[in-house]
DNA sequence: GGCAATTAGTTAGCATTGCTAACTGTTAGC
DNA sequence: GCTAACAGTTAGCAATGCTAACTAATTGCC
């Protein structure tokens, strides 16, 4: 089914993308905010405004552990979290323009960082990675 | 220098092998070992035993960090660690035959999951997959 | 040979991030 | 209108990261 230079490929794939993205964190927590905050933050620029629940379900974690990141990040100034007006026990998390700017900031680090090490692709492999993101894209649609 | 397609695959990239990552990590933590285990037992198995020191600088963490993961391990079986007889500071730490196993069995279940996750690929998209994977490679090479 | 400096690892204590269980307040349904 | 369900918070636990401070062993210099 699987021939043994699939797997292979796979099992390096594998191993790059965590050192890809361990680097990646370093950048991150070097600028000064952790991974699950800039996660949120980015959430919430892209979407838009989002009841506690909805960003603890975008995010992958449980209520209480949102509650208390999106507590700390108001404290920090990131975000704001009004009530909503017509169901009051829901809350309407915003990002701040200060949360919005420090996100957009860590965003182009990170892609920069990426940038630099995509900067020896060839126009072939630069293909190869678009074929790459679209298989990967269609394998990981419908979960999330 | 970096046309603005190359750079939306690199962010479509960037956030799919988080996506793939983050679904990985569940499928360890839901066999019952974490990733912090998984990733010290595999240097462990692969490079051999190892002093604290050398085996915290290959998982890029401090030495207290990794000698608390390995007190943890040893209470649960999976590693031993020795004194070095030719210098009784350092430690020498080997992985039980049953850290070999559990690990062998972890990163099993992570190819599989992987290896669905591309069962769809075509020919041409795994060629691509090799592609991208080399060129990765030659990248990251120089660094870790 | 002996004392100082370096090195390896551990201990103590803190912060962050994940969880479940239990609680408060609000909305919806019968 | 009372009960059940839902949204979020609080409390408390575990794992993983860190720095600072400590112990023990080795190396180096005289």
């Amino acid at each position: 089914m699987s021939t043994p230079r699939k797997r292979a490929s796979i099992e390096r794939f594998h191993h790059l993308a965590i050192r890809m993205l361990r680097g990646l964190r370093a950048i991150d927590e070097a600028a000064g905010f952790s991974g699950p905050r800039a996660s949120a933050l980015s959430v919430l620029v892209f979407r838009g405004p989002q009841s506690l629940g909805a960003l603890a379900a975008a995010e992958g974690v449980r209520p209480p552990t949102m509650s208390r990141l999106v507590k700390a990040m108001g404290d920090e100034g990131l975000v704001r979290a009004e009530t909503s007006a017509r169901d009051q026990r829901q809350i309407r998390i915003v990002a701040s323009a200060r949360g919005r700017a420090l996100m957009m900031k860590g965003r182009e680090r990170r892609l920069d960082a990426l940038g630099k090490l995509f900067a020896s692709a060839t126009p072939s492999e630069v293909a190869a990675l678009e074929s790459v993101v679209g298989m990967l894209d269609r394998a990981l649609a419908g979960r999330e």
